[in-house]
DNA sequence: TGGCACAATCAGGAAATTGCTGATTATCTA
DNA sequence: TAGATAATCAGCAATTTCCTGATTGTGCCA
Protein backbone atom coordinates (compact mmCIF):
# COMPACT_ATOMS: atom_id res chain seq x y z
CA UNK A 1 0.00 0.00 0.00
CA UNK A 2 0.94 3.36 -0.60
CA UNK A 3 0.74 5.43 2.86
CA UNK A 4 0.85 8.89 3.72
CA UNK A 5 3.32 10.00 5.37
CA UNK A 6 3.30 12.80 7.83
CA UNK A 7 5.51 14.20 10.28
CA UNK A 8 3.63 16.38 12.73
CA UNK A 9 5.08 19.30 14.72
CA UNK A 10 3.58 20.60 17.63
CA UNK A 11 5.48 22.75 20.59
CA UNK A 12 3.23 20.52 22.57
CA UNK A 13 4.32 16.64 23.75
CA UNK A 14 0.79 16.04 24.91
CA UNK A 15 -1.46 17.48 21.68
CA UNK A 16 1.69 15.46 19.51
CA UNK A 17 0.93 12.32 21.36
CA UNK A 18 -2.91 13.11 20.69
CA UNK A 19 -2.67 13.95 17.13
CA UNK A 20 -0.82 10.74 16.50
CA UNK A 21 -2.91 8.46 18.08
CA UNK A 22 -5.78 10.35 15.88
CA UNK A 23 -4.01 9.78 13.07
CA UNK A 24 -2.46 6.49 13.60
CA UNK A 25 -6.51 5.17 13.41
CA UNK A 26 -7.22 6.26 9.68
CA UNK A 27 -5.77 3.99 7.27
CA UNK A 28 -3.32 4.87 4.53
CA UNK A 29 -1.82 7.21 6.92
CA UNK A 30 1.38 6.93 8.89
CA UNK A 31 3.08 9.07 11.61
CA UNK A 32 6.63 9.09 10.59
CA UNK A 33 8.22 11.82 12.90
CA UNK A 34 7.50 14.76 15.28
CA UNK A 35 8.88 17.74 15.95
CA UNK A 36 8.67 19.77 18.97
CA UNK A 37 9.95 23.56 17.46
CA UNK A 38 10.08 25.05 14.05
CA UNK A 39 13.44 24.23 13.56
CA UNK A 40 13.70 21.02 14.68
CA UNK A 41 10.30 20.64 12.22
CA UNK A 42 12.75 21.65 9.31
CA UNK A 43 15.55 18.70 10.45
CA UNK A 44 12.81 16.16 10.59
CA UNK A 45 11.76 17.61 7.23
CA UNK A 46 14.86 16.84 5.71
CA UNK A 47 15.68 14.01 7.48
CA UNK A 48 12.23 11.86 6.83
CA UNK A 49 10.69 13.40 3.54
CA UNK A 50 7.61 13.54 4.76
CA UNK A 51 4.14 13.98 2.46
CA UNK A 52 2.47 16.07 4.47
CA UNK A 53 3.50 17.78 7.63
CA UNK A 54 1.43 18.81 10.25
CA UNK A 55 2.14 22.44 11.75
CA UNK A 56 1.10 24.12 14.72
CA UNK A 57 1.75 28.14 14.00
CA UNK A 58 2.57 28.83 18.40
CA UNK A 59 5.86 27.01 17.84
CA UNK A 60 9.23 28.25 19.47
CA UNK A 61 12.21 28.73 17.65
CA UNK A 62 10.73 29.13 14.52
CA UNK A 63 6.61 29.98 13.85
CA UNK A 64 4.62 27.69 11.45
CA UNK A 65 4.30 30.15 8.65
CA UNK A 66 8.04 31.00 8.61
CA UNK A 67 8.99 27.30 8.74
CA UNK A 68 5.54 26.80 5.87
CA UNK A 69 7.88 29.10 3.76
CA UNK A 70 11.09 27.23 3.91
CA UNK A 71 9.40 23.91 3.25
CA UNK A 72 7.72 25.51 0.38
CA UNK A 73 10.94 26.87 -1.30
CA UNK A 74 13.45 24.10 0.21
CA UNK A 75 11.47 20.88 -0.22
CA UNK A 76 8.46 22.09 -2.96
CA UNK A 77 7.43 17.55 -2.70
CA UNK A 78 6.08 18.33 1.06
CA UNK A 79 2.76 19.84 1.58
CA UNK A 80 2.13 21.70 4.72
CA UNK A 81 -0.63 21.88 6.60
CA UNK A 82 -1.13 24.38 8.97
CA UNK A 83 -2.86 23.47 12.60
CA UNK A 84 -3.76 26.74 14.18
CA UNK A 85 -6.30 27.53 17.37
CA UNK A 86 -7.30 30.47 15.42
CA UNK A 87 -9.57 31.54 12.37
CA UNK A 88 -7.63 35.00 12.14
CA UNK A 89 -7.73 35.72 8.82
CA UNK A 90 -4.31 37.45 9.10
CA UNK A 91 -3.09 33.89 9.82
CA UNK A 92 -4.78 32.49 7.34
CA UNK A 93 -3.57 34.38 4.23
CA UNK A 94 -0.53 34.66 5.66
CA UNK A 95 -0.36 30.58 5.48
CA UNK A 96 -2.04 30.87 2.08
CA UNK A 97 0.84 33.37 1.15
CA UNK A 98 3.74 31.49 1.82
CA UNK A 99 1.97 27.95 0.33
CA UNK A 100 0.51 26.31 2.83
CA UNK A 101 -1.91 24.01 1.14
CA UNK A 102 -4.08 23.35 4.22
CA UNK A 103 -5.49 25.45 7.05
CA UNK A 104 -6.98 23.40 9.68
CA UNK A 105 -8.21 24.51 13.12
CA UNK A 106 -7.64 23.00 16.01
CA UNK A 107 -11.32 23.07 17.16
CA UNK A 108 -12.05 20.22 13.92
CA UNK A 109 -14.07 17.36 14.45
CA UNK A 110 -10.93 14.59 13.98
CA UNK A 111 -11.92 13.27 10.75
CA UNK A 112 -11.37 16.70 9.31
CA UNK A 113 -8.05 15.84 9.62
CA UNK A 114 -7.81 12.88 7.47
CA UNK A 115 -10.41 14.83 5.45
CA UNK A 116 -8.08 17.64 5.03
CA UNK A 117 -4.59 15.03 4.41
CA UNK A 118 -6.31 13.11 1.53
CA UNK A 119 -7.63 16.09 -0.06
CA UNK A 120 -3.78 17.72 0.22
CA UNK A 121 -2.51 14.91 -1.49
CA UNK A 122 -4.73 15.07 -4.48
CA UNK A 123 -3.37 18.64 -5.06
CA UNK A 124 -6.27 20.21 -3.67
CA UNK A 125 -6.48 23.18 -0.61
CA UNK A 126 -8.35 22.16 1.98
CA UNK A 127 -9.45 24.92 4.61
CA UNK A 128 -11.45 24.40 7.40
CA UNK A 129 -15.07 24.94 6.67
CA UNK A 130 -15.49 27.42 9.41
CA UNK A 131 -12.96 29.88 7.32
CA UNK A 132 -15.05 31.56 4.24
CA UNK A 133 -14.09 30.20 1.38
CA UNK A 134 -13.64 33.24 -0.41
CA UNK A 135 -10.57 33.96 1.35
CA UNK A 136 -8.44 32.27 -1.29
CA UNK A 137 -10.12 33.88 -4.29
CA UNK A 138 -10.01 37.23 -2.55
CA UNK A 139 -6.05 36.36 -1.58
CA UNK A 140 -5.65 35.73 -5.47
CA UNK A 141 -7.26 38.36 -6.44
CA UNK A 142 -5.44 40.73 -4.53
CA UNK A 143 -1.75 39.69 -5.38
CA UNK A 144 -2.37 39.55 -8.80
CA UNK A 145 -3.66 42.56 -8.77
CA UNK A 146 -1.31 44.49 -7.04
CA UNK A 147 1.43 42.26 -6.47
CA UNK A 148 3.57 44.96 -5.57
CA UNK A 149 1.80 45.56 -2.21
CA UNK A 150 2.90 42.31 -1.43
CA UNK A 151 5.47 43.24 0.53
CA UNK A 152 3.06 45.06 3.25
CA UNK A 153 2.73 41.48 4.27
CA UNK A 154 0.55 40.96 6.92
CA UNK A 155 -1.40 42.76 9.42
CA UNK A 156 -3.70 46.02 9.58
CA UNK A 157 -1.19 47.89 7.17
CA UNK A 158 -3.07 46.46 4.09
CA UNK A 159 -6.43 46.42 5.70
CA UNK A 160 -6.58 49.56 7.36
CA UNK A 161 -6.26 53.04 6.15
CA UNK A 162 -3.85 55.54 7.71
CA UNK A 163 -6.85 57.05 9.40
CA UNK A 164 -8.35 54.10 10.57
CA UNK A 165 -5.53 52.19 12.46
CA UNK A 166 -5.60 56.10 13.91
CA UNK A 167 -9.33 55.89 15.29
CA UNK A 168 -8.61 51.96 15.79
CA UNK A 169 -5.17 52.75 18.34
CA UNK A 170 -7.37 55.21 20.22
CA UNK A 171 -10.26 53.19 20.43
CA UNK A 172 -8.62 50.34 22.11
CA UNK A 173 -6.75 53.13 24.08
CA UNK A 174 -10.03 53.83 25.90
CA UNK A 175 -11.05 56.92 24.56
CA UNK A 176 -14.88 57.46 23.67
CA UNK A 177 -16.18 58.52 20.82
CA UNK A 178 -16.59 62.24 22.03
CA UNK A 179 -12.94 62.15 23.24
CA UNK A 180 -12.01 61.06 19.41
CA UNK A 181 -13.90 63.54 18.15
CA UNK A 182 -12.71 66.29 19.82
CA UNK A 183 -8.77 64.67 19.61
CA UNK A 184 -9.20 64.89 16.17
CA UNK A 185 -10.95 68.19 15.61
CA UNK A 186 -14.03 65.87 13.48
CA UNK A 187 -17.41 65.52 14.42
CA UNK A 188 -18.32 62.24 16.77
CA UNK A 189 -20.31 60.95 13.73
CA UNK A 190 -16.99 60.63 11.69
CA UNK A 191 -15.49 59.13 14.44
CA UNK A 192 -19.26 56.37 14.36
CA UNK A 193 -18.51 55.99 10.85
CA UNK A 194 -15.02 55.51 10.55
CA UNK A 195 -15.65 52.55 13.54
CA UNK A 196 -18.29 50.75 11.41
CA UNK A 197 -15.63 50.78 8.83
CA UNK A 198 -12.77 49.22 10.67
CA UNK A 199 -15.72 46.65 11.96
CA UNK A 200 -16.51 46.14 8.68
CA UNK A 201 -13.14 45.64 7.42
CA UNK A 202 -11.67 43.79 9.99
CA UNK A 203 -15.04 41.90 10.21
CA UNK A 204 -14.92 42.73 14.22
CA UNK A 205 -18.59 43.72 15.65
CA UNK A 206 -17.96 44.67 19.10
CA UNK A 207 -15.77 46.88 20.69
CA UNK A 208 -13.81 44.22 22.85
CA UNK A 209 -12.80 42.47 19.52
CA UNK A 210 -10.98 45.60 18.50
CA UNK A 211 -9.19 45.94 21.62
CA UNK A 212 -7.74 41.99 21.37
CA UNK A 213 -7.27 42.42 17.73
CA UNK A 214 -5.42 45.96 17.94
CA UNK A 215 -3.25 44.52 21.03
CA UNK A 216 -2.04 40.77 18.58
CA UNK A 217 -1.45 43.20 15.68
CA UNK A 218 0.86 45.46 17.82
CA UNK A 219 -1.40 48.35 17.41
CA UNK A 220 -0.63 48.87 21.13
CA UNK A 221 -0.03 46.75 24.28
CA UNK A 222 -2.40 45.23 27.05
CA UNK A 223 0.15 47.36 29.69
CA UNK B 1 -13.58 -2.86 37.47
CA UNK B 2 -13.32 -0.10 39.28
CA UNK B 3 -13.01 2.55 36.21
CA UNK B 4 -11.58 5.92 37.06
CA UNK B 5 -14.63 8.33 35.05
CA UNK B 6 -13.06 11.20 33.41
CA UNK B 7 -14.44 14.50 31.66
CA UNK B 8 -12.57 16.36 29.29
CA UNK B 9 -12.70 20.23 28.88
CA UNK B 10 -11.28 22.02 25.88
CA UNK B 11 -11.72 24.55 23.79
CA UNK B 12 -10.74 22.78 20.75
CA UNK B 13 -12.47 19.50 19.18
CA UNK B 14 -9.37 18.27 17.35
CA UNK B 15 -7.57 18.89 21.35
CA UNK B 16 -10.14 16.75 23.32
CA UNK B 17 -10.09 14.36 20.52
CA UNK B 18 -6.76 13.38 20.86
CA UNK B 19 -6.59 13.47 25.07
CA UNK B 20 -9.82 11.16 24.14
CA UNK B 21 -7.86 8.53 22.05
CA UNK B 22 -4.22 8.91 24.72
CA UNK B 23 -6.83 7.68 27.89
CA UNK B 24 -9.01 5.15 26.35
CA UNK B 25 -5.82 3.09 25.73
CA UNK B 26 -5.25 3.31 29.38
CA UNK B 27 -6.52 0.72 31.27
CA UNK B 28 -8.85 1.40 33.95
CA UNK B 29 -9.48 4.92 32.14
CA UNK B 30 -12.74 5.72 30.65
CA UNK B 31 -13.54 9.18 29.42
CA UNK B 32 -16.94 10.11 29.99
CA UNK B 33 -17.78 12.95 28.84
CA UNK B 34 -16.42 16.21 26.84
CA UNK B 35 -17.22 20.03 27.57
CA UNK B 36 -16.25 22.47 25.02
CA UNK B 37 -16.07 25.68 27.66
CA UNK B 38 -16.26 26.56 31.12
CA UNK B 39 -19.73 26.93 31.63
CA UNK B 40 -20.56 23.66 29.69
CA UNK B 41 -17.75 22.13 31.84
CA UNK B 42 -20.23 22.86 34.78
CA UNK B 43 -22.77 21.20 33.82
CA UNK B 44 -21.21 18.18 32.15
CA UNK B 45 -19.86 17.75 35.55
CA UNK B 46 -23.12 18.18 37.35
CA UNK B 47 -24.59 15.46 34.95
CA UNK B 48 -21.68 13.19 35.14
CA UNK B 49 -20.34 13.16 38.62
CA UNK B 50 -16.95 12.47 36.97
CA UNK B 51 -13.90 11.05 39.53
CA UNK B 52 -11.77 13.77 37.21
CA UNK B 53 -12.18 16.64 35.35
CA UNK B 54 -9.30 17.87 32.71
CA UNK B 55 -9.44 21.48 32.47
CA UNK B 56 -7.68 23.30 29.95
CA UNK B 57 -6.78 26.92 31.47
CA UNK B 58 -7.59 29.14 28.11
CA UNK B 59 -11.79 28.25 28.06
CA UNK B 60 -14.22 30.63 26.98
CA UNK B 61 -17.02 31.55 28.70
CA UNK B 62 -15.63 30.79 32.08
CA UNK B 63 -11.78 29.78 32.23
CA UNK B 64 -10.25 26.87 33.62
CA UNK B 65 -9.31 28.18 36.86
CA UNK B 66 -13.01 29.82 37.62
CA UNK B 67 -14.22 26.22 36.96
CA UNK B 68 -11.85 24.43 39.30
CA UNK B 69 -12.79 26.92 41.96
CA UNK B 70 -16.69 26.00 41.57
CA UNK B 71 -16.00 22.45 41.27
CA UNK B 72 -13.70 22.43 44.57
CA UNK B 73 -16.80 24.00 46.37
CA UNK B 74 -19.58 22.49 44.95
CA UNK B 75 -19.03 19.26 44.01
CA UNK B 76 -16.10 18.70 46.43
CA UNK B 77 -15.96 14.84 45.32
CA UNK B 78 -14.88 15.35 41.89
CA UNK B 79 -10.87 16.28 41.37
CA UNK B 80 -9.74 18.39 39.13
CA UNK B 81 -6.16 18.40 37.04
CA UNK B 82 -5.40 21.61 35.14
CA UNK B 83 -4.00 21.23 31.73
CA UNK B 84 -1.96 24.01 30.58
CA UNK B 85 0.06 25.39 28.02
CA UNK B 86 2.04 27.70 30.48
CA UNK B 87 4.36 27.05 32.90
CA UNK B 88 3.78 30.24 34.41
CA UNK B 89 4.15 30.43 38.56
CA UNK B 90 0.90 32.74 38.59
CA UNK B 91 -1.55 30.18 37.71
CA UNK B 92 0.25 27.06 39.32
CA UNK B 93 -0.06 29.37 42.51
CA UNK B 94 -3.51 30.10 41.37
CA UNK B 95 -4.54 26.51 40.35
CA UNK B 96 -3.55 25.09 43.71
CA UNK B 97 -5.02 27.99 45.56
CA UNK B 98 -8.66 27.14 44.06
CA UNK B 99 -8.49 23.45 44.94
CA UNK B 100 -6.84 22.08 41.93
CA UNK B 101 -5.47 18.30 42.27
CA UNK B 102 -2.77 18.50 39.57
CA UNK B 103 -1.14 20.69 37.14
CA UNK B 104 0.13 19.70 33.58
CA UNK B 105 1.54 20.89 30.95
CA UNK B 106 0.48 20.01 27.49
CA UNK B 107 3.72 19.46 27.07
CA UNK B 108 4.09 16.34 29.06
CA UNK B 109 4.84 12.60 27.89
CA UNK B 110 1.71 10.80 27.17
CA UNK B 111 2.21 8.60 30.10
CA UNK B 112 2.36 11.41 32.61
CA UNK B 113 -1.03 11.85 31.85
CA UNK B 114 -1.91 8.65 32.99
CA UNK B 115 0.11 9.08 36.31
CA UNK B 116 -1.21 12.41 37.06
CA UNK B 117 -4.46 10.92 37.17
CA UNK B 118 -3.80 7.57 39.06
CA UNK B 119 -1.77 10.28 41.46
CA UNK B 120 -4.72 12.18 42.06
CA UNK B 121 -7.27 9.30 42.42
CA UNK B 122 -5.03 8.54 45.24
CA UNK B 123 -5.67 11.92 46.85
CA UNK B 124 -2.20 13.16 45.98
CA UNK B 125 -1.31 15.90 44.22
CA UNK B 126 0.21 15.90 40.94
CA UNK B 127 2.41 18.54 39.56
CA UNK B 128 4.18 18.16 35.77
CA UNK B 129 8.14 17.34 37.32
CA UNK B 130 9.00 20.75 34.75
CA UNK B 131 7.45 22.57 37.55
CA UNK B 132 9.59 23.54 40.75
CA UNK B 133 8.49 21.30 43.08
CA UNK B 134 9.01 23.86 45.81
CA UNK B 135 6.20 25.91 44.59
CA UNK B 136 3.71 23.74 46.75
CA UNK B 137 5.53 24.42 49.78
CA UNK B 138 6.69 27.75 49.17
CA UNK B 139 3.00 28.53 48.56
CA UNK B 140 2.22 26.90 51.66
CA UNK B 141 5.07 28.34 53.74
CA UNK B 142 3.92 32.13 52.08
CA UNK B 143 0.15 31.67 53.05
CA UNK B 144 0.72 30.34 56.81
CA UNK B 145 3.30 32.73 57.53
CA UNK B 146 1.97 35.93 56.73
CA UNK B 147 -1.70 35.44 55.17
CA UNK B 148 -2.49 39.47 55.18
CA UNK B 149 0.40 39.46 52.23
CA UNK B 150 -2.12 38.19 50.03
CA UNK B 151 -3.31 41.63 49.05
CA UNK B 152 0.51 41.54 47.38
CA UNK B 153 -0.95 39.42 44.81
CA UNK B 154 -2.46 41.92 43.37
CA UNK B 155 -4.35 39.64 40.54
CA UNK B 156 -7.87 40.06 39.79
CA UNK B 157 -8.53 36.77 41.89
CA UNK B 158 -8.55 38.84 45.04
CA UNK B 159 -10.17 42.27 44.00
CA UNK B 160 -13.09 40.79 42.06
CA UNK B 161 -15.66 38.44 43.14
CA UNK B 162 -16.22 34.95 41.28
CA UNK B 163 -19.07 36.43 39.75
CA UNK B 164 -17.22 39.51 38.75
CA UNK B 165 -14.54 37.46 36.99
CA UNK B 166 -16.83 35.64 35.03
CA UNK B 167 -18.72 38.72 33.64
CA UNK B 168 -15.32 40.29 32.99
CA UNK B 169 -14.21 37.73 31.13
CA UNK B 170 -17.61 37.48 28.96
CA UNK B 171 -17.43 41.40 28.47
CA UNK B 172 -13.80 41.00 27.43
CA UNK B 173 -14.67 38.25 24.87
CA UNK B 174 -17.05 40.59 22.83
CA UNK B 175 -20.33 39.46 24.77
CA UNK B 176 -22.94 42.38 24.99
CA UNK B 177 -25.09 43.19 28.17
CA UNK B 178 -28.03 41.27 26.74
CA UNK B 179 -25.91 38.45 25.18
CA UNK B 180 -24.69 37.96 28.58
CA UNK B 181 -27.56 38.58 30.43
CA UNK B 182 -29.50 35.84 28.58
CA UNK B 183 -25.96 33.28 28.81
CA UNK B 184 -26.35 33.80 32.59
CA UNK B 185 -30.52 33.97 33.14
CA UNK B 186 -30.09 36.87 34.73
CA UNK B 187 -31.42 40.30 33.75
CA UNK B 188 -29.67 42.92 31.87
CA UNK B 189 -29.78 45.49 34.91
CA UNK B 190 -28.00 42.73 36.52
CA UNK B 191 -25.21 43.13 34.26
CA UNK B 192 -25.18 46.36 34.39
CA UNK B 193 -24.51 47.00 38.44
CA UNK B 194 -21.47 44.09 38.13
CA UNK B 195 -20.29 45.93 35.34
CA UNK B 196 -20.47 49.00 37.03
CA UNK B 197 -19.16 47.96 40.67
CA UNK B 198 -16.02 45.96 38.37
CA UNK B 199 -14.97 49.11 37.03
CA UNK B 200 -15.25 50.66 40.17
CA UNK B 201 -13.40 48.30 42.03
CA UNK B 202 -10.75 48.12 38.93
CA UNK B 203 -10.75 52.07 38.67
CA UNK B 204 -11.25 51.42 34.81
CA UNK B 205 -14.15 53.26 33.21
CA UNK B 206 -14.12 52.10 30.01
CA UNK B 207 -14.67 48.77 27.96
CA UNK B 208 -10.95 48.85 26.37
CA UNK B 209 -9.60 49.58 29.66
CA UNK B 210 -11.45 46.17 30.92
CA UNK B 211 -9.88 44.32 27.91
CA UNK B 212 -6.75 44.90 27.96
CA UNK B 213 -7.10 44.17 32.27
CA UNK B 214 -8.56 41.23 31.17
CA UNK B 215 -5.79 40.02 29.12
CA UNK B 216 -3.00 41.61 31.08
CA UNK B 217 -4.23 39.61 33.84
CA UNK B 218 -4.31 36.28 32.16
CA UNK B 219 -8.32 36.14 32.49
CA UNK B 220 -8.35 35.64 28.21
CA UNK B 221 -5.93 35.74 26.08
CA UNK B 222 -5.87 38.34 22.94
CA UNK B 223 -5.81 35.66 20.35
C1' DT C 1 -27.93 36.05 68.23
C1' DG C 2 -28.58 40.39 66.38
C1' DG C 3 -26.65 43.19 63.34
C1' DC C 4 -23.33 44.58 59.86
C1' DA C 5 -20.98 44.22 55.51
C1' DC C 6 -21.25 42.63 51.18
C1' DA C 7 -22.67 39.88 47.13
C1' DA C 8 -26.14 39.23 43.80
C1' DT C 9 -30.25 40.44 42.06
C1' DC C 10 -33.48 43.95 39.77
C1' DA C 11 -36.12 48.59 38.37
C1' DG C 12 -37.19 53.40 36.71
C1' DG C 13 -36.09 57.07 33.96
C1' DA C 14 -33.04 60.56 32.04
C1' DA C 15 -29.15 60.91 29.11
C1' DA C 16 -25.98 59.33 25.88
C1' DT C 17 -24.63 56.34 22.16
C1' DT C 18 -25.28 53.46 18.21
C1' DG C 19 -27.00 51.77 13.84
C1' DC C 20 -28.77 52.78 9.54
C1' DT C 21 -29.49 55.41 5.48
C1' DG C 22 -27.89 58.74 2.76
C1' DA C 23 -24.91 62.76 1.19
C1' DT C 24 -20.82 65.80 -0.10
C1' DT C 25 -16.08 66.68 -1.26
C1' DA C 26 -11.41 65.45 -2.36
C1' DT C 27 -8.07 62.35 -4.19
C1' DC C 28 -6.12 58.84 -6.79
C1' DT C 29 -5.94 55.84 -10.62
C1' DA C 30 -7.05 53.02 -14.78
C1' DT D 1 -11.92 61.95 -17.31
C1' DA D 2 -14.97 58.63 -15.16
C1' DG D 3 -15.06 55.58 -11.33
C1' DA D 4 -13.55 53.93 -6.96
C1' DT D 5 -12.29 55.02 -2.43
C1' DA D 6 -11.42 57.95 1.66
C1' DA D 7 -12.95 61.28 4.86
C1' DT D 8 -16.33 64.03 6.36
C1' DC D 9 -21.15 64.85 8.41
C1' DA D 10 -26.57 64.61 9.50
C1' DG D 11 -31.27 62.86 10.91
C1' DC D 12 -33.68 59.88 13.62
C1' DA D 13 -35.26 55.63 15.65
C1' DA D 14 -33.69 52.21 18.71
C1' DT D 15 -30.71 50.65 22.01
C1' DT D 16 -27.65 51.13 25.86
C1' DT D 17 -25.69 53.27 29.69
C1' DC D 18 -25.64 55.85 33.92
C1' DC D 19 -27.36 56.96 38.38
C1' DT D 20 -30.17 56.21 42.27
C1' DG D 21 -32.29 53.13 45.06
C1' DA D 22 -34.16 48.55 46.76
C1' DT D 23 -34.47 43.53 48.19
C1' DT D 24 -32.68 39.11 49.54
C1' DG D 25 -29.35 35.89 51.27
C1' DT D 26 -25.04 34.77 53.57
C1' DG D 27 -21.12 34.85 56.38
C1' DC D 28 -19.02 36.80 60.19
C1' DC D 29 -18.16 38.56 64.72
C1' DA D 30 -18.76 41.00 68.97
Amino acid sequence: MNQINVLIADDHTLIRAGIRELLQNMSGIEVIGEASNGREALERIKEFSPDIVLLDIAMSELNGLEVAERVNKDFPSVSVIILSMYANEEYVLQALKVGAHGYLLKDSAPNELEIAIKAVIRGETYLSPSISKTLVSDYLKRITESPIEEKNTSNVFIKLTSRQREILQLIAEGNSTKEMAVKLNVSAKTIETHRSKIMERLGIHDIPGLVRYAIRSGIISSQ
